[in-house]
RNA sequence: GGCGUCAUGGCCGAGCGGUCAGGCAGAGGUCUGCAAAACCUCGUACAGCGGUUCGAUUCCGCUUGACGCCUCCA
């Protein structure tokens, strides 16, 4: 298989030809949520990020090993890994097990992810269900001399690492400024310097969630989960690890310092990172909180919010910006979206009534072939899109007989369209295929077919109010010169 | 303070050293009994100031502004 896909790599700062380790097998490990909250806009992005990827790369006909992780464990709620775990806090809070509120929190992800077409991961391992191989990386780490033991907690010993390799290429950060620039926080006492991270983290006497190991009886570091699941399941060294921009930090960075110290050599080839959504112009963060959730989406119901929105509307409205950028989201900036793609899935059904003639009227080929090079491009998905305008107007007009599309062209974009639209692109119709969607489709037949009688007529009063009273239940009826369609608008 | 990113027409959002982004909104037209949809036409946008260049929205510098990471975050 040819290498035509171009990512970029946040590592080289460049894009770099996608050339797998054993091709056509492809590694992908994405920082997937901790299951403490209700999804959120955010967490949408990157899931549609990193589908796309997965999409994209088994269209190019690689074999993906796509593991995403749940955190279910070990992800603490404040600064300098003190305080409290995250779905712990939650669970005492709501009187629930933690596991309750892990599982509750999945579901939802799983649910909303479904809706926005975000296809399942292959593996999709729970930091829970992995404490003896965070546990045993851990003990290498500490083996190899890169982590120390103390008060019953480990931690990874940055600068001892320092001395060897480079803490920090991939974030650009230097040791010598951490060490200036990172806040003095109580309680780091047990650590030898700000900047060095928990492995392993003793628990304290209200701390729910606990497993033994040789240190003491605790629970792992949030880092250490994704160095040891992603080795477990993809091997020491794999092709793409993703997530979103703000894990660069410190997140990422020891997971190269993990994965270095206990095997001696990177693991990760290419990094991607997907960019931040913005409301008015500011990160949606927990701590600033506001973020609006994919549940508040579906309903409306949030202040920022002026209608309900299709989780497709959700997806489109990411697509139509490359990942890398980061994407301002408005009322105004969705409901276009929404116009927008209804556009496009109108013209996908209009593909299908096509009827051939000698010639094509215009080169399908090289808009089909721009699409293609703008995915290959770190996937430009508003420049694929914008093709696909091009090609849905060309559609339309040879629908309208203004243009012409020749049986072996149509026979080519039908499935080609369909294709990049629905199984790349990762778009969706209604799907108005089922059981009342044929009653209906025959009770309108019958309807317009009177209409059109009426018209015949010159009854237009009868006509008229057909029309009118399908348009209010949301039927939107379209006149042709050889009579009529309809959709639901 | 350190590191980094970005400033594009009413809105969203690509892109590039010199011929088109695209969507939404808006104007005019074709079609229609009237509409809607569709199609056609229409906006010298590229923060400011300098510099490099035959030529810069695109490269360099400065200024201004916005944002991100450095603390939990997708």
């Amino acid at each position: 298989m040819e290498p035509s896909l171009r990512i970029y790599n946040t590592m080289s700062r460049k894009k770099e030809v996608f050339e797998p380790l054993n091709p056509p097998l492809v590694g992908l490990y994405v920082c997937g949520p901790t299951v403490y909250g209700e999804p959120h806009l955010g967490h949408a992005r990157s899931a549609i990020t990193f589908d796309l990827l997965f999409r994209y790369l088994r269209h190019l006909g690689y074999k993906v090993r796509y593991v995403r992780n749940i955190t279910d464990v070990g992800h603490l709620e404040s600064d300098a890994d003190e305080g409290d775990d995250k779905i712990g806090k939650k669970a005492r809070l709501e009187q629930l097990e933690p596991m309750e509120v892990a599982q509750l929190y999945q579901n939802s992800y799983h649910f909303h992810m479904d809706a926005l077409n975000v296809l399942r991961p292959s593996i999709e391992p729970k930091a829970s269900g992995h404490i003896q191989e965070q546990i045993e990386k851990t003990q290498r780490i500490l083996d190899k001399g890169y982590a120390y033991v103390s008060g019953g907690s480990v931690y990874f010993d940055v600068e001892r690492y320092q001395q060897d390799h480079h803490y920090g290429k991939l974030s650009g950060r230097d040791i010598d400024e951490l060490r200036s620039n990172t806040r003095q926080l109580d309680g780091q006492d047990l650590k030898r310097n700000s900047f060095d991270f928990a492995l392993w983290k003793q628990a304290a006497p209200e701390h729910i969630m606990r497993w033994n190991s040789p240190w003491s009886q605790g629970f792992p570091g949030w880092h250490i989960e994704c160095s040891a699941m992603s080795a477990k399941y993809l091997g020491e060294r794999f092709d793409i690890h993703g997530g979103g921009l703000d894990l660069l930090f410190p997140h990422h960075e020891c997971e190269i310092a993990q994965s270095v110290a206990a095997n001696g050599q990177e693991a990760v080839r290419y990094w991607m990172h997907n960019n931040m959504i913005t409301i008015n112009g500011q990160k949606m963060g927990k701590s600033l909180g506001n973020f609006i959730t994919l549940e508040q989406f579906a309903t409306g119901e949030h202040p920022a919010l002026a209608q309900a929105y299709d989780p497709m509307t959700i997806r489109f409205f990411m697509l139509q910006a490359h990942y890398r950028s980061t994407l301002d989201f408005s009322n105004e900036a969705l409901q276009a979206a929404e116009k927008g793609l209804a556009r496009l899935l109108a013209a996908a059904q209009t593909l299908r009534k096509l009827r051939p003639a000698e010639r094509s009227s215009q080169d399908l080929q090289a808009l089909r072939l721009a699409c293609q090079q703008a995915l290959d491009d770190d996937l430009n998905t508003p420049i694929a899109i914008a093709n696909l305008f091009e090609i849905s107007k060309f559609i339309n007009s040879v629908h309208n007989g203004q243009a012409t599309i020749s049986a072996e062209d149509l026979a080519e974009l039908a499935p080609w369209f369909d294709t990049l639209l629905f199984e790349v692109l990762g778009l969706r119709a209604e799907n108005a295929a089922d059981h009342k969607g044929k009653v209906l489709d025959g009770v309108l037949d019958l309807l317009l077919r009177l209409r059109l009688e009426a018209k015949q007529n010159r009854d237009f009063a009868t006509s008229d109010r057909i029309r009118d009273a399908l348009a209010a239940l949301g039927v939107q009826v379209k006149d042709r010169k050889d009579g009529f369609e309809w959709e639901l608008s």
